[in-house]
DNA sequence: CTCCTTTAGGTATCTAGACGAGTGGGCGAG
DNA sequence: CTCGCCCACTCGTCTAGATACCTAAAGGAG
């Protein structure tokens, strides 16, 4: 026996319950899981796995389908099927707004990324005026027009968020807000400066699948989800004067919030 | 010509770039976006497309294969495919361990619950001492033997969440924490009638898509995402006494946090 | 040595058809 | 009228094979 590439598998029984595509799918996983197939190792092909199991190629790529879906492997066209290696992740902690971190010249992302020592990008920055959605609008207390501000994030090249800040135009028009760069410590010190006292954050967290739109824009692999946060910014007056709309890939992120107990 | 099942839908292009079963998932995910199919809605049956688009099964199946995936439609053997309804969800609050809410002979969860007209359940207690496994430990600043409590939540039936606690074992052992009902206020009122006064939390939140076993414990359907939250306690000396791991049917949640902004 | 072509081995997509199995309505027997 | 069976419709699984296109390495032309 050498070392055949189907040398971890088992065999099939056509006639349990459990459909062979899956029984096939689970002695994938489990070979992934310990660690016989590591990370980014390629797996067996699909011819392999149609000889290895006695099967029609159709059966072993339903297999595979499971796994992808599940965000356990990758295919690449013309190469293989790979097990998805686990990206670094940026962990963001819940006093990254602190007034402390707005003092750089630098946004806290690329501070940060600098730090951990990953090279950050901003990319596709838009600025515009236009209509707020109905959920902005009600976020912002009925804001019916505001500043819009969209960028996306990268990290050593992968992008890893969309992010898009809405302001009410009243408070940002013909500020530097609306200019592509907002100068240091980002628009909550432009806020603070215009005398919008930040008084404390709302943030909302969802997860889902993301839309094909933003498989695209993130450059997403299948079966990786997406985290969804709306933050709303208030000022001591309690007005709503900030909402940014961030949408995370999942395998990228780690999100850290602190509370207290009282 | 009558409202055809196929009515909304056009035509594809096989010379196209965009392979045909994307260009059929787009169409009906288009529709489904733009209200043709409404939640809970029957779409056409697989024998319907295949005539409407004049393509083979496989592909059909194709199509509605990537919808499921993104969690837009799921599948019922023996009926058809229909549109997934967005379930009810649940809000967790920032504030939900603030003391005050710590008085109730119910937990939190049941109180919310009921508040919000819904019918809670929780499921397969299981409480029981065990070695830490590493991760555990090292949050618990090196505890080799835990506590832990296990339960999973329903809300009208549908299992949402499925929490697993740990505790050190000479802080819990022998208390009511290690009774299956640890009594009004839940363990973190126990804990601090045993002299440990909470200090504050520590989440932790990842989006990954489910396990088998989690896919099974919290009846997930296809395409839906799970949140993965891990909540430190820590007592007024800085000690970790609590770890609460978390894993939450996504479509059922949204986190909510209030972040002060000094 | 460099660059292009060829080729072997991968996955991507699609077709056509078969059988299995869950669901629900219609219809006949009682 | 009611109950139970059958059947049509539906999705689930699997086979067998064809074509397309991508990737990497080998080999040949310059």
């Amino acid at each position: 026996m050498t070392s055949l590439p189907t040398g971890h598998l088992g065999e099939v029984d056509p006639t349990s319950d459990r459909a062979v595509f899956r029984q096939i799918a689970d002695q994938l996983r489990e070979a992934i899981d310990r660690g016989r197939f590591r990370e980014g190792e390629k797996l067996p092909s699909e011819a392999e796995l149609v000889d290895h199991y006695g099967v029609s190629r159709m059966t072993v790529r339903n297999s595979f389908s499971i796994l992808q879906g599940e965000g356990l492997v990758h295919a690449e066209h013309g190469k293989g099927v790979f097990v998805r290696p686990r990206p670094p992740v940026r962990r963001l902690a819940s006093d990254r707004f602190a007034r402390r971190h707005r003092d750089q010249g630098k946004s806290a992302f690329i501070v940060e990324a600098d730090a951990a020592g990953s090279h950050p990008q901003v990319d596709s920055l838009e600025v515009k005026e236009e209509k707020a959605t109905q959920d902005i609008s009600t976020r912002l207390g009925s804001a019916r027009k505001v500043l819009a501000r969209r960028r996306r994030y990268l990290l050593d090249g992968r992008p890893v968020e969309f992010a898009a800040s809405y302001l009410p135009l009243d408070i940002a028009r013909g500020t530097q807000i609306a200019e592509p760069n907002p100068g240091p410590g980002g628009i909550y010190a432009r806020l603070e400066e215009l005398g919008h006292r930040l008084d404390h954050f709302e943030e909302e967290i969802r997860a889902r699948m993301p839309s094909p739109a933003e498989v695209k824009t993130l450059r997403l692999a299948s079966g990786v989800p997406v985290i969804h946060l709306i933050r709303t910014a208030y000022d001591t007056e309690g007005r709503a004067v900030e909402v940014c709309d961030t949408v995370m890939a999942a395998d990228a992120y780690v999100l850290s919030y602190q509370l207290p107990a009282t």
